[in-house]
RNA sequence: GGGCCUGUAGCUCAAUUGGUCAGAGCAGAGCGCUCAUAACGCUUUGGUUGGGGGUUCGAGUCCCUCCGGGCCUACCA
C-alpha cells in the first residue's frame, strides 16, 4: 500500500467551468484518485478554487457584490458541479483561505532570507477613472503595427505582434472605456527564479515517462531566448494575500498582494491544511502529506492539469519550493491534458461558447459525461466534441455493450430461475476460457490505470465489457436451458458475477452506475478483484438480487438535434 | 518571426519506441441468434501510414524539405 497525493489544477473562481476545463484536469484527477484507492491506497485528493486576480474582482464588480461575497457565492457554485460530476475529493478548499495567507506569506518570507526575492520599481498603467493599474492585456487601443482597433496592450491579435501598452495608439481602459490613463511607477517583487534555472533543468531531466506535452513545455520555458525569466508575484490590487515576509510587515509594499499565480499552487499545500481542520486532526495530519521530513518522504505526489498550466507547475511552484530551503514535497508526476475543442472551436468561459458544467448535468447524469470525455480525453493531441461523437459513443459502449449486457442476464435470470444466483452445474469451457481472457485484459486495463492512460484504460474496460456478451452468446444459454439446465444455471451464475465484476472494475469512470449496480445485486463487495477466478463467484448460489432499471437510456436523434441546435449559440451572460 | 505538438482505413485513434505492425473501435456489407435497451455474436469491404527526397539489410517509426491542422510565446489565469 502506497500513499498517493493527488491534485488537480484549480479552478479559477470566475464562473461556472465548461467541459473543457473538466476533462483537462479534474476529471481525469477523480478517475486516478477512485483507482488508486480502490486498490486500497491511501489517498489524499485535494482541489480548490483559485478566487485572486484582476477577472475575479471584475467579475464581482459586474455582479454587484463584494469580492469576498461573489467568491464565496461562486465556491459553493463549484463545489455544488464538483459533487454533481462526482468528484471525490476529500477537500475541495478556496485559495482565500487563512491557511494559505499564512503559507503564501511564509514561502515569500523564505525566499527573500534565502536571496530569491528582488524588489523592482517598475511602470505600469493606471487607470484613474477605474481606480486601479490595469495588466497589459486590460488595455485597448489601435494597433501601431496594423491599426486594429481593438488590439490589447499585451497584443494585438489581428496581427499577433507583440505589444507594449504603452506603444497602443488612442489607449482607453477595457474595463471601463475610460482614456484617462497615466503612467505610474510602483514596486513589485520578483521571484529571481533564474537562479534555479539549473536545478530545476536538472530536476525536470530526472523525471522519467512525463508526458511530452509537459515536458517539451517546460523546456520550452527554461531555454527560450534568454531563459527562465524572473517573475512577479505581487500586484496592486486590493482582494489577495497581503504582501508579508512571513509574519512581519514588507516595508514598501503595503497595500499589495501577492499574484495569484504565486499563491495558487501554494493553495495545494494549504488545502491539506484546510482538510485537517475540516476533519478535526491536527498539523500533523496534513503535514505528513507535505514534508518530507514529517512523513511525505514516501508520499507519491500526482498532478493533472491541461497544458496552459504547465509552467506554473513545473517551473514557477518547484522554484518556490526550492527556494524556500525547507523539505516540502516536489510533485513525482504531472499529467498534462490537450484542449478539448467544440465543434470545430474553442469552448470559451468569457464567450460562453460550448457546454458548461451545469447544463451538462441537466441534460444527462454525470455518468455519460465522465464516460464520454474520459474514453476521448485530449491525450495524444486537442480532441473534438461534437454531439453525434458524443451520441453514438454514449449509446454504443454504454447503452449497447453494458447497459444491455447487465439487462439481458438479469432479466433471462429472473425469467428461469428467478431473481437469485441460480445454483448446479460447473464452470464451462467456455467459461474458463473467458476467464483467461479476462485475466489478461485486467491486467491490461490496470497497468494503463497506473501509467494513467485514459483512453486506452477506457477502451481496455470497453473491451472487457464486449467479452461478456461475447461469452454469452457462445454459451447461448437461453439454448442450453432446454436440455442442460445445470449447464444454463451455471453460465448465468458466471455472468451474473460478470456484471458484479463489472460495477467493481468500472467505478471510476462510472461510480453512479457502479453504486446502482452494487445496490442492485445487493452487495457492498467492492474489493479488487485480483484473484479473478474468486471474484468471479463472488456472488453465490441463492444470492439474491433485483434486476435493475435501465442503466443507461439512448440518446434519440431528435434529442441529439435539439441540443446540437439549443448549444450552437452561445451561453446567456 | 521563434518554438512545440500533430497529419495512419469514411470517422476517432493504436502500433512494445527501426525489425511480419499496417491494427482496433465506430460507420458500411453479409450471415447468425432471439436472453436483451431493434440490443448481441461471427465474418467481411476500406490505407503506396499528407507529398517528395535521404540514411539503413530494413522506416508511420530517424534526417531534410514542402503542404495542412493545433497550441505556446512569459502582465488572463
Amino acid at each position: 500500500m502506497a500513499r498517493i497525493l493527488i491534485t488537480s489544477a484549480i479552478p479559477y473562481i470566475n464562473g461556472v467551468k465548461h467541459l473543457g476545463n473538466l476533462v483537462g484536469s479534474q476529471l481525469p484527477a477523480d478517475l486516478y484518485a477512485r483507482y488508486v484507492r480502490a486498490r486500497g491506497h491511501e489517498v489524499l485528493f485535494l482541489c480548490a478554487t483559485d478566487e485572486h486576480g484582476t477577472p475575479a474582482e471584475l467579475a464581482a464588480a459586474k455582479a454587484g457584490m463584494e469580492v469576498a461575497e461573489y467568491c464565496a457565492r461562486m465556491h459553493r457554485v463549484q463545489a455544488r458541479l464538483a459533487q454533481g460530476f462526482r468528484l471525490s475529493f476529500d477537500h475541495f478548499g478556496r485559495s482565500s483561505s487563512p491557511q494559505n495567507h499564512r503559507l503564501t506569506q511564509h514561502f515569500a518570507g523564505r525566499l527573500a532570507e534565502n536571496g530569491y526575492i528582488e524588489e523592482v520599481t517598475e511602470r505600469q498603467v493606471y487607470s484613474v477613472a477605474d481606480g486601479r493599474f490595469l495588466p497589459d492585456r486590460y488595455i485597448e487601443g489601435t494597433c501601431p503595427n496594423c491599426g486594429y482597433e481593438k488590439a490589447r496592450g499585451d497584443q494585438c491579435e489581428n496581427c499577433t505582434k507583440q505589444l507594449d501598452p504603452t506603444d497602443l495608439i488612442d489607449p482607453r481602459s477595457a474595463i471601463s472605456g475610460s482614456t484617462d490613463l497615466e503612467v505610474r511607477q510602483t514596486k513589485h517583487l520578483y521571484l529571481r527564479q533564474s537562479l534555479l534555472k539549473d536545478r530545476l533543468d536538472a530536476w525536470i531531466d530526472g523525471q522519467t515517462g512525463w508526458p511530452i506535452l509537459t515536458t517539451s513545455i517546460a523546456k520550452k520555458w527554461l531555454h527560450d531566448g534568454d531563459g527562465l525569466q524572473d517573475r512577479g508575484i505581487t500586484r496592486d490590487l486590493d482582494w489577495g494575500v497581503p504582501v508579508k515576509k512571513g509574519d512581519a510587515d514588507w516595508p514598501g509594499m503595503e497595500g499589495k498582494v501577492f499574484y495569484v499565480w504565486f499563491d495558487a499552487p501554494i493553495e495545494y499545500i494549504a488545502c491539506a491544511a484546510e482538510w485537517a481542520e475540516a476533519q478535526g486532526l491536527g498539523e500533523a495530519a496534513w503535514r505528513r502529506w507535505w514534508r518530507t521530513d514529517e512523513g511525505a518522504d514516501d508520499v507519491r505526489y500526482v498532478q493533472f492539469m491541461g497544458k496552459d498550466n504547465v509552467p506554473f507547475h513545473t517551473l514557477s511552484f518547484p522554484a518556490t519550493i526550492m527556494g524556500s530551503g525547507e523539505p516540502w514535497k516536489l510533485v513525482d508526476y504531472i499529467k498534462s491534458f490537450n484542449y478539448l475543442t467544440y465543434d470545430g472551436g474553442q469552448f470559451s468561459t468569457s464567450q460562453g461558447r460550448g457546454v458548461f458544467m451545469d447544463q451538462a448535468l441537466e441534460l444527462l447524469p454525470s455518468d455519460y459525461w465522465r464516460w464520454w470525455l474520459l474514453a476521448n480525453a485530449p491525450e495524444s493531441g486537442d480532441a473534438e466534441f461534437t454531439w453525434e461523437k458524443f451520441q453514438a459513443g454514449v449509446n454504443k459502449d454504454l447503452a449497447d455493450v453494458l447497459g444491455n449486457f447487465v439487462s439481458r442476464v438479469t432479466k433471462f435470470c429472473r425469467a428461469k430461475f428467478g431473481e437469485e444466483v441460480p445454483a448446479g452445474g460447473e464452470m464451462s469451457a467456455a467459461g474458463r476460457a473467458l476467464v483467461g481472457e479476462l485475466t489478461e485484459r485486467l491486467a491490461a486495463y490496470t497497468a494503463h490505470m497506473e501509467a494513467i492512460e485514459v483512453r486506452k484504460a477506457a477502451a481496455e474496460l470497453r473491451a472487457v465489457w464486449v467479452a461478456g456478451n461475447e461469452f454469452l452468446q457462445g454459451a447461448a444459454p437461453w439454448t442450453t436451458i432446454k436440455e442442460d439446465r445445470d449447464r444454463a444455471a451455471a453460465d448465468i451464475r458466471l455472468a451474473l458475477n460478470l456484471v458484479h465484476l463489472y460495477a467493481v472494475i468500472s467505478e471510476p469512470f462510472l461510480p453512479d452506475a457502479a453504486a446502482r449496480l452494487l445496490e442492485a445485486l445487493r452487495t457492498d463487495r467492492r474489493d479488487w478483484p485480483d484473484d479473478l477466478g474468486a471474484a468471479l463467484e463472488a456472488l453465490p448460489p441463492g444470492h439474491g438480487f433485483v434486476t435493475p432499471e435501465t442503466l443507461f437510456a439512448k440518446i434519440d436523434d431528435a434529442t441529439r438535434d435539439e441540443w446540437a441546435s439549443r448549444f450552437a449559440g452561445t451561453r446567456a451572460a
